[in-house]
RNA sequence: CGGAGUAUGGCGCAGCCCGGUUAGCGCGUCUGGUUUGGGACCAGAAGGCCGCAGGUUCGAAUCCUGCUACUCCGACCA
């Protein structure tokens, strides 16, 4: 490509609003432009970009098995009725105005899953592995960080069908496994993590992450290879143990102390054994949860341990009746109506601990919650924090922020139960397609790797994902004769060689030159000028470390093929 | 959804508090000339309903009200 004809509208600076390195470059270099709030477009230079990485997504589902389609974004609601998800969605699911019945779709299982009840009727027809790499939209409430998280945005999503949950693991190995390989392939350094399933359902699921500050997911991970999303990071800290004197529960006023930090500074008390005590309303229905004063409730666990997403707290009113007290002064003890109480791990059959009294400006201490509570379970509520120890060994917790680059689940029956996509298995009878869904952030990709490889001067491409193999910068052609007449040459044999090349023949100064080949970053610039020309040498300079090397023009070729 | 901020030629910004000539600056663009190995220089030129709608005022980019868009922070902790 000629640069004196090829749209690559660089920019000395962005507005001040830009934060994040990979947003600013990406904009600098001239590979996108946003045009709303999480929309975008892509400029040549970076749908380039976004055909490499879709290269790289397609050879290695192409390796496993998969079969690549085109789903349509437009989808008739009633598929969307028949699993339940128009509500679980929510206002992330654009909805059309003027057309009755049809939604912008915010991912395919439904779609896959309808393919497959028309169509895989024998366990025959199975394994089947189908992806995509199409535009999603979701209708973000805050769309961040450039192309990070937008309104509309390309996914490769896959989507494994199986006969069992057995030939399901097989599936889901698989694609772990091509994901390793893409990561790897587009040098991106990440991590996997086990990951709460959410709204999208089914069992198991881990997430591929990058760290990040600009990250919107925070991680657990550690040396020994720990590393879990917070929504399900557990520790290995263990219980409070019980003290030997076991005094009885006594009621003291409080009248100041409003809160946990209150409690500690007015009575001097350990924070862990001050019991919070939070009301949730889960599925309509009150529940108490018990945890360590200094602890925090991680709200996704409480979310799977109830198997629903109806959960908020107890407003003020519903506490002042469920309690006979305000927030500040409720306890497991003595509660007006009959709900159920949960408590953390770390609080098992402890005693001597304080909590509130359910009635205002009063707590107990001593409690005993073998003796003094009724605990309908045990279970792990609380968030992990950095420093604790982890469950492999023991090696210390880091909190850190993350990008989630891909996801993969292992769904099971629930869209095929809901849509009907059944097969006859080998024994003669009906059973459900078992399914798994796997997806990627494309944008993500290219945001990612920039923010993992980039200098002051700009993006500094692999060879998998760089736009152009090599750029070529002609010093002064527009002047000498010689150089340009060299550069036309070597132009035209790289494409007769298909190497992927970019000349920068513009009638512009050489140090302008230079300061768009680094911010493009193409891994290798070819710099031409009629001083090193007259001894038959050009010189190329490797942008990731600005090394430069002086080459016979008669070898550059063979360089470049070996490079 | 809660909070904060921003909106001024193509891009990046100043001006606004304290209303008053013709709204500035840098970059980019166009013309001519001189330049050419790390974003050249000189001269000239084009390009703005100062986000939108109201209001206050003799007079509004500037003050007030409403709206819209964008950016950032937050959306367990009783």
């Amino acid at each position: 490509m000629k640069q004196s004809q090829y749209f690559i509208p660089t920019l000395k600076d962005v507005s001040n609003d830009v934060q994040m390195t990979s947003h600013k470059l990406m904009l600098r270099a001239g590979l996108m432009r946003s045009i709303g709030a999480g929309i975008f477009s892509w400029l040549p230079l970076g749908w380039r970009v976004i055909e490499k990485i879709k290269k790289v997504l397609q050879e290695e589902m192409n390796k496993i098995g998969g079969q690549e389609f085109h789903l349509p974004a437009l989808n008739p609601i009633e598929y969307w009725e028949e699993t339940g998800r128009v509500e679980a969605m929510g206002d992330v699911m654009f909805h059309i105005k003027n057309r009755d019945g049809l939604v912008l779709a915010p991912t395919h299982e439904e779609i896959i899953a309808l393919h497959a009840k028309q169509h895989i009727s024998s366990y025959r027809d199975m394994p089947m592995v189908w992806y995509q790499i199409q535009s999603k939209f979701r209708n973000e409430p805050r769309p961040r960080s450039g192309v990070l998280r937008g309104r509309q945005f390309f996914m490769k999503d896959s989507y494994s069908l199986d006969t069992s949950f057995e030939n399901l693991d097989i599936s889901y190995d698989k694609h772990y496994n091509a994901y390793k390989s893409i990561f790897d392939r587009c040098g991106i350094k990440y991590f996997i993590v086990g990951a709460s399933s959410g709204a999208m359902g089914g069992s198991k699921s881990q997430e591929f992450m990058v760290e990040s500050d600009f990250g919107e997911d925070v991680c657990a991970i550690s040396d020994s290879g720990y590393a879990a999303n917070i929504e399900v990071a557990t520790s290995d800290l263990k219980a409070i143990e019980r003290n030997k004197d076991n005094f009885e529960a006594e009621i003291f006023e409080t009248p100041k102390s409003k809160t946990i930090d209150d409690l500690v500074k007015d009575f001097d008390l350990d924070e862990q054994i001050c019991a919070k005590s939070l009301i949730y309303i889960v599925d309509k229905k009150a529940v108490m949860i018990l945890m360590r004063g200094n602890d925090e409730l991680n709200i996704s666990k409480v979310e799977s341990f109830f198997a629903t997403t109806d959960i908020r707290p107890a407003h003020d009113e519903e506490i002042l009746e469920i309690t006979g007290a305000k927030a500040g002064s409720l306890g497991p003890i003595n509660l007006l109506k009959n709900i159920d109480v949960y408590a953390d791990n770390l609080l098992m059959n402890c005693n001597g601990l304080v909590s509130g009294a359910n009635k205002t400006g009063y707590h107990y201490k001593n409690i005993d919650l073998d003796r003094d509570a009724k605990i309908a379970k045990y279970q792990d509520f609380r968030t992990v924090q950095s420093g604790e120890p982890d469950i492999i060994d023991g090696s210390t917790i880091s909190v850190v922020k993350a990008i989630e680059l891909g996801h993969i689940f292992k769904l099971g029956t629930k869209y095929s139960d809901a849509m009907g996509a059944k097969f006859l298995d080998t024994d003669g009878k009906e059973k459900s397609i078992v399914m798994g869904s796997y997806g990627i952030g494309v944008e993500r990709i290219a945001a990612c790797f920039i923010e993992q490889s980039s200098d002051d001067n700009g993006i500094i491409w692999n060879k998998e994902l760089a736009p152009f193999d090599v750029h070529i910068v002609g010093i002064n052609t527009h002047k000498d004769q010689t150089v340009s007449d060299y550069c036309d040459e070597l132009y035209s044999k790289f494409n007769s060689e298909n190497i992927e090349v970019l000349y920068d023949d513009r009638d512009v100064s050489p140090g302008f030159k230079f300061k768009d080949a680094d911010l493009i970053g193409t891994p290798i610039q070819i710099i031409v000028g009629s001083r090193s020309l007259k001894e038959d040498l050009v010189e190329v300079k490797i942008r990731k470390n600005s090394e430069k090397i002086m080459i016979k023009t008669n070898k550059i070729l063979d360089f470049i093929k070996n490079n």
